[in-house]
DNA sequence: GACATGTATATACACCTTGATATATATTAA
DNA sequence: TTAATATATATCAAGGTGTATATACATGTC
């Protein structure tokens, strides 16, 4: 999970996510919607490849990338659990100082 | 949301978050937690306080940090966009050899 | 086999961020 | 006011990462 999230912080990772949301791309495709050097987007494909965010068939001489599921499911849920952040009606502050209080008197 | 990623991808604020998941904390209560030294910890609220990720109130000497929701609310519905990835039954590589196909017959 | 196209890798370099240390600020209490 | 506690900021060295360029490799075509 922390190696996704060290994955997508690239602005250029997280176009190129971006980008295969859409469906498969070859790498020269990828370099076209995206204004930077070809070794550049190999690199970045590299680094995707290797936190399993991304794997790559080859067709001929291209190399068509996609994404994998399981690193964004597993970062789906893992924000899922923060939802108690926008549920929760108790302000957590109020709470806090509740067991501050509880300590003091001890 | 990429400045929310970038700030989450530093091992640090990620144990922070982590953290802070389970109510407010003092900084000097982030310290013993986390076992990195004082400026660290304030540096690392700083750069979570100036992406929204956090906020901090005054209890005497204290600061009390706690969560934002705004962000992990964002990132929360970015990934559950990816939700098609593994929802998706017709495989993606399939699709695009389709669309190659297509573009050699023009 | 020679060549063109598509992609990957290697190297060098600049930059940014982290981490360590010292110091400054704020709040409270005596 | 002085001291103590809690927190924030400044400075700087070190390490990691992205970028540019050159080059190597793979596949298909003539």
């Amino acid at each position: 999970m922390q190696l996704t999230l060290l994955t997508l912080a690239e602005p250029n990772r997280f176009n190129i996510v971006e980008l295969l949301r859409n469906g498969p791309k070859s790498v020269g495709e990828i370099v076209q919607a995206l204004g930077i050097s070809q070794p550049h987007v190999s690199r970045h494909l590299r680094i995707l490849s290797e936190a399993g965010m991304v794997r790559s068939r080859s067709k001929a001489q291209l190399r068509i990338y996609s994404l994998e599921a399981g690193p964004f499911q597993e970062l789906d849920e893992w924000f899922d659990s923060f939802s108690i952040l926008w549920e929760e009606r108790l302000d957590n502050f109020e709470e806090y100082m509740l067991d501050y209080k509880k300590k003091e008197d001890l």
